[in-house]
DNA sequence: TTGTAGGCGTTATCAG
DNA sequence: CTGATAACGCCTACAA
């Protein structure tokens, strides 16, 4: 592998002059043209970890997510990479699997490593997390919010529990069930939140029994779908307030065809086979949030930034049945 | 934060000494106690910077994949992660988005950085990827084969083809289609040079106008399976070749309401939302496929592996809808 | 077994 | 604007 030197050498100029010629600096234009034939006939490349040694930091941002399998999550990671790839930034995919633990190894480990960033899906409280902030690392957490005084990219969540009673409520809907994540999940909570406040408004009855907790998972949605329905006097519509209990509750309807229950479901649903037109749909575009998620950290990065910026990811209005461009991936 | 030098010096010996505690050197029984009690004290941590610089490789291997977004592909990160961790390496997950140009470019940072080893599931030929084997870089080729000497886990496309295929016969179909990807795809040319050969066997036509290329995403499905069905005479059954067409079929299949058309798939569902019951799942399990590139991949990191091994991945028999565990991530 | 010291490849400082 | 040189933090001969 060809080195610094080698170039230097064969263009018969100094380390020096060829590390300028690599990052921009003024030299010379005919010092810079030799240099560059140097490297193109050598194949040279630099040494992207004594570069990292000697400028103590990476080229390279971590992306730490709690499940890496949701499509949410995936589409994030993508938004996030589009915008790495433009700043010549790599990004390394870390799978907390919604454990405080491994997420702690994670951020140690982009600390270890000197990584330029870090984009974070919180599982939970870290305090590396906020020894990273205080250190001045380049942070950005996304779609949970925490207290830190650190970037964050988040949904208002109660208010997107909110919008997607009201789309029930206007199609007719008078006992609107939800179903949402665990009490120690606040995006959950928040997303509950917003539907009881939603129905006072509407004067429509939120009996706690039309709150379901499960896992924010597809057997979670299914069985709570089934409980629902087994209930004496059931929902006449149901909301999921994210997209795998959304999955689990399509799965329960189109087996039992219950053509009459109104669905509704915060998230999206890339891979969904059964027909939704009749399901109001709160498209989240995880995409778009990892796509701000990542400017703010490379403006964060950059040195660009002020004080932490906590920003509201906007979403899509709600409409009934998917519409085709957010079916298939790309 | 801190150094080698200040756990040498906390502890009262050579930085060597240290180093050799570290790396699980014999060193003094008090000496190591001692160095172990600086290291917690100072919260040490290695730079995983320099100590690449200085062993020449990290601690990082690259899993460069055609398309994160598929499941199919997430899911086998997600096999490759497992055993990373376990071998106590990092994964950077790498998007080429089926770009040959991107994965040249992942290729050659991967190559720059002196990462540990790569697992690629290529996009197309590389003259990168052949210059990395012959430089005797740790690499596994997964999922589609290369004609090169390099370690590899494959599946039999062809034998794929041709179960699923009998599976359909066997249910008694006569007249059995098949969706398969782009002709310049081999994977998706041996499955349908599969069915072929089936039908053959099985003495049942295969005409070409029953065989479909498309793209090998959810839209090209359900353009496949929309012409089918607008054929004068129409399959009986039909077989889609990977995961993504399946989905696509399965919407058009439940938007028309086909009961009696007869279904398979080779490739997972997860987030599947109509019923299955009726469709022959060959299901692949990437996670599976993902484990044993990454047992190859850290025998070849530590030396432990001779000539280039090629693996034939085994998968589940086919059978009618999909098992309940199968379903949801986890 | 332990310590000393050189070097991994690059960039930044400081003279010239 | 250019060149020599000293770091960056770690590991590993080599010598003791």
């Amino acid at each position: 592998m060809a080195r610094i030197v080698d170039v230097a050498a064969l263009a018969g100029v100094s380390t020096a002059t060829v590390s300028r010629v690599l990052n921009g600096k003024a030299v010379r234009a005919d010092l810079e043209k030799a240099v560059r034939k140097a490297i193109d006939e050598l194949g040279y490349t630099p040494n992207r970890t004594a570069r990292s040694l000697r400028r103590q930091h990476s080229e390279v941002i971590a992306l730490v997510l709690p499940d890496i399998e949701n499509p949410f999550f995936t589409s994030l990671a993508r938004g996030v990479e589009d915008i790495a790839q433009e700043a010549g930034l790599s990004v390394v995919l870390c799978n907390t699997d919604e454990d405080p633990d491994k997420q702690e190894r994670y951020l140690r480990i982009a600390d270890d490593e000197n990584m330029a960033g870090v984009i974070v899906a919180p599982a939970g409280p870290s305090a590396l997390l906020r020894h990273l902030t205080e250190r001045e690392r380049a942070v950005v957490v996304v779609d949970r919010a925490v207290p830190d005084d650190v970037d964050q990219v988040t949904f208002d969540n109660l208010e997107l529990g909110r919008r997607a009673t009201r789309a029930l409520a206007e199609r007719g809907f008078r006992r609107i069930a939800c179903v949402t994540g665990p009490e120690s999940t606040p995006t959950a909570v928040a997303r509950a939140q917003g539907w009881r406040e939603e129905l006072a408004e509407a004067g429509l009855p939120a009996p706690e029994d039309l709150l379901v907790h499960v896992n924010f998972r597809v057997d979670g949605g299914e069985d709570a779908m089934t409980r629902l329905l087994e209930l004496a006097t059931p929902p006449d519509a149901v909301l999921a307030t994210n997209n795998l209990v959304g999955v689990g509750a399509l799965r329960v309807l189109s087996a039992t065809d219950q053509v009459d229950l109104g669905l509704g479901i915060i998230g999206d649903l890339p891979f969904v086979t059964s027909p939704v037109d009749n399901v109001s749909l709160l498209q989240l575009r995880p995409r778009e949030m990892g796509l701000s998620a990542a400017r703010m950290l490379v403006q964060r990065i950059r040195g660009e930034a002020g004080p932490a910026r906590q920003i509201v990811q906007p979403t899509q209005p709600v409409r009934l049945g998917a519409p085709r461009e957010s079916g298939p991936a790309r």
